[in-house]
DNA sequence: AATGTCAGTTCGGTCACTGAATCAAGGGGG
DNA sequence: CCCCCTTGATTCAGTGACCGAACTGACATT
């Protein structure tokens, strides 16, 4: 959502949860954090967000203990930010949104996931049950490969690294080309 | 989420779904409609919105298939707004949603969901698997009752009809008290 | 006729978002 | 040393969404 992000006088989780990510661009900040961006300027360029607006949500992603600050190099002092696990706890959310987008708004399906360790594709929901190993698959081993809808040679450099099937979490690498 | 509500350049169905419901107050006034409120002025009361917001939103929640208009008496001439199976569709991603939020930020338990055949409670995850049965609930199998965090005298009249057990989709019943 | 209800629309003020420019801290090259 | 580049922001003017209150219009009740 945006504006004034406080819905008062709600009882609720639902409510509780929207204060929290409901404002514009802050999921979709948490969906790249999932799919392994790091850092303040791929964020940007993947998302075409307005700066200010980036830096804010980034800042409160860090206050309400979704996103942590972690110095990855010292000179020059560069900082990325990772996932906790409460942000990680969203990737249902996510992946519920996203089936639902799919099913009623996307012809074409632009990424499928998964089981990292048994190849077998997730389909079921956001909780992602292997329907071949029948357990519950840890998000770090959701593997993400993209689908046939997807720009096969998008502009920016982190919509290319995005390309290349990958482990959700994992680190993107940017090639300089 | 607000302003110019389309993420430009993004090919992802989660980005395509919040540029559905992703507005201020949208996926508040679904959770209302699973809630069973099909009333212009009960959304009022129970949400606190802005009319004009209001207005805005149900007209666009009509537009994109979410919600269907209905004339349910004819003078006055009164509609009433009902999901259709797109709306209840979206049940997983605000059960997922209130999840994480009832996980990482609500202290007590506000509403508790069980599956209304059986009685057994619903824990697990967005989609009510039901531990006794084995089987995916319904929506319209899905019985809320209030949780003990629940204010049990709240002032709004749809606030008090919605703190007696009750089906999601199941119209609510608003004593004039 | 007067009052009340319901479902909105209109309107001025405020505040968040947008996009461009700017800033600051540290390399690296010449 | 000076200039320019990269990274991670902050500032600022302009736009537009949101807010709350007032108003409209159709009908019902008293």
């Amino acid at each position: 959502m945006a504006l004034g992000k406080d819905y008062a006088r709600q009882e609720c989780s639902i409510a509780r949860a929207l204060e929290v990510v409901g404002e514009r661009w802050t999921l979709l900040v948490v969906r790249d954090a999932l799919y392994g961006v790091r850092r303040y300027n791929d964020f940007l360029v993947h998302l075409g967000i307005p700066r200010a607006v980036l830096a804010a949500r980034l800042q409160t992603l860090t206050a309400e203990g979704i996103l942590e600050k972690r110095r990855y190099q010292d000179s020059p002092p560069r900082d990325e930010y990772v996932l906790t696990d409460r942000g990680i706890a969203l990737w249902p959310t996510l992946r519920a949104l996203g089936l639902w987008g799919r099913e009623h708004f996307t012809e074409t399906q632009l990424r499928a996931f998964r089981h990292a360790t048994c190849g077998t594709e997730l389909e079921l929901g956001p909780y992602d049950e292997c329907p071949a190993c029948g357990t519950v698959v840890p998000v770090p081993d959701v593997e993400m490969v993209p689908g046939p809808g997807l720009d096969p040679a998008p502009a920016d450099p982190v919509s290319r690294a995005l390309l290349k099937p990958k482990r959700l979490l994992q680190p993107i690498e940017t090639d300089p080309a």
